[in-house]
DNA sequence: TGCTTGCATTGAAAGGTTTCAATTCCGTGG
DNA sequence: CCACGGAATTGAAACCTTTCAATGCAAGCA
């Protein structure tokens, strides 16, 4: 069907290692041959066959990009995936330049989705990993690192391990959270963790506890309830916030999303956020400027992240090593009006 | 480095075609070998190399998703992209399922997408196309039929065009918006196009002229003003309309997120939205529900469709054919705050 | 016993490219 | 006129599977 290299060469009067030297640029051939060749190959509007180009060099063309989805029907669309989005938007626009393919799987974490890396490792199919989220005992890590294949994450590494990736700093961006509050002369601050698991859950929290205790207000384990990334688990946390007798004036939440159900839940109880109560999320995905109230959060530049980590990984494949392993992003926060000075404490009539 | 087939078969004592024929149930093998071939598979812990399978069956297992991005520094997540994720998504779901992978690509419309699709298809890397908003003349539709590579669209076809898709009935759904707005009295209704070029843009435009037709209502062409998908455009377009000498009560926004921006604009000028302006998005994506005022708009199950559109992709690959070759949604309209009846005409002081 | 049948297995070709060692071809210097 | 060196080109192996025709073998039947 389709013309081969061959039937290039033919056309051509040349060998088929010569159009190949041509194509790749592997050998010197005389400009008259060579223009021949390119003829040829305009003519046939022939296409070097992309199967029989990873078999023989090794290489695909391609970065894996496995999403990691709960179970259930519905799956995807977790509310991370604003973040998802921004971030597939800077890896496509690298890939893009660079010409490469970007292979996207989908699993559920624990032996399904291990089963996903093996196969697309072992068989072959892609030249390298970007992750997504990394975990506190993260087996892709693991088995990337020990199958020798490249990858970049975004999410940092845990404590003593070492491997490329681009991050917002957790830790700092709990801490300028955490202060903001307690200038606007909160105490009571709640805190909605992100899926255990999560090496983020771990710095964050660290951000949390540690500038709690540096401004002297006693660490309540009750404000620390476990959440996600859902509209859902920010409007369950809530709930649950509220429910203590003696409720937060202000909590934060994993992301924007969370944060958005957590507000919900708020005002069902009556509360108007940014005066009864204030909210923080973190993403700053760019409806949170827009949200009603406008939305207190750390920003994160996802799209940029997905470019760097892009660059990264595609530096790592070509030259085998990488200008700067490990890039920490200072956050920033945007202040806006989820949150606001402290009320009358307790006196959110319930 | 990786094992082979022929590492299996020599570790199982027997030839590589029996190797092949236990991974592919090709042939009938007596179970006493099969099970040494399945054990050395476990111990070598072997995965086909899918680069030789592909080259010689001639299928990849993988399907290819081609975005097409405006140019510019900042190309992708314009705001068709809430959709976007919702479709792929649903598409995500269906390719987990089925076992096969996603590629995914970017190109700028024009000869560089056309490039992009040249590639992939003369190059063998993808067994079938996903294809994103369909145009009115469409060259990916004319490439692909040419080569006889499958296809399934997320959009309509254009009259006389014939090919598998999947997409909401545009043209109805303007007529319920049109009517909505008609019920609530509204008589000058600005209408914001879609990029023009896409089908949608054609077939929605008729639902609105024809229902104001059928009101009664004379058509102002200077209502209608065009527009496209992001925040920005809507935003614009407003302002164009608000200028008018007699600017409309109800205005059509091609999507949420323009429909976003149309409010802001609206805002900006002291309007009251639901109250001295009405107006309508299209898509529903998950966040209109929650918007200030929450939106009146048509609900788009991009999910899905992205679902759907997978399903009949795979059938289309596995049997050659597929069930139903078109499918209309009828479309279901939201009402929700950001429409009211109209109020004192001209009376929005200015 | 000889022959057929059917099942299990094998060997080798084919798929399309890259790459390496080998060859051809020129022109140049001795 | 020969030898040599460098540039251009070639042929064939290698990459790893699948598949098809062919082979081996045992059992069943006459």
């Amino acid at each position: 069907m389709s013309p081969t290299i061959r039937d290039v060469a033919r056309k051509a009067g040349v060998s088929v290692g010569t159009v190949s030297h041509v194509l790749n640029g592997s050998a010197t051939v005389s400009e008259a041959t060579r223009e021949r060749v390119l003829q040829a190959i305009r003519e046939l509007d022939y296409q070097p066959d992309e199967a029989a180009r990873t078999l023989r060099r090794g290489r695909t063309g391609t970065i894996g990009l496995v999403r990691s989805v709960e179970h259930g029907p519905h799956v995807l669309t977790e509310a991370g995936d604003y973040v998802f989005l921004e971030f597939l938007a800077g890896v496509q626009e690298v890939a893009m330049q660079e010409e490469v393919g970007i292979l996207l799987w989908a699993a559920t974490p624990g032996p399904s989705e291990e089963e996903v890396y093996r196969r697309l490792v072992r068989g072959r199919r892609v030249d390298g990993f970007l992750l997504l989220g990394t975990r506190v005992d993260d087996w892709r890590v693991r088995y990337l690192e020990a199958q020798g294949v490249p990858f970049v994450a975004f999410g940092r590494a845990p404590e003593g391990v070492d491997f490329p990736y681009v991050d917002v700093d957790g830790e700092r961006a709990l801490v300028l959270i955490t202060e903001h509050l307690i200038y606007l002369g909160h105490r009571r601050i709640g805190y909605i963790e992100p899926p255990a698991g999560l090496t983020c859950a771990i710095t964050r929290r660290t951000g949390y506890v540690n500038t709690l205790a540096r401004h002297g207000i006693p660490l309540d384990e009750r404000l620390i309830v476990p959440g996600g990334f859902t509209w859902e688990a920010g409007e369950r946390a809530m709930r649950d916030l509220l429910y203590l007798p003696d409720p937060p004036t202000a909590v934060i939440a994993p992301n924007d999303v969370s944060a958005m159900g957590a507000m919900a839940a708020a005002q069902a109880r009556g509360l108007v956020v940014g005066k009864d109560i204030s909210i923080v999320g973190f993403d700053d995905i760019p409806l949170a400027a827009y949200w009603q109230p406008p939305l207190t959060t750390v920003h994160q530049p996802a799209r940029w992240i997905g470019a760097e980590v892009g660059r990264m990984l595609l530096a790592l494949l070509n030259d085998g090593a990488i200008p700067r392993k490990q890039v920490l992003i200072a956050p920033e926060l945007r202040v806006r009006q989820s949150t606001g000075p402290v009320g009358q404490v307790g006196g959110v009539g319930y």
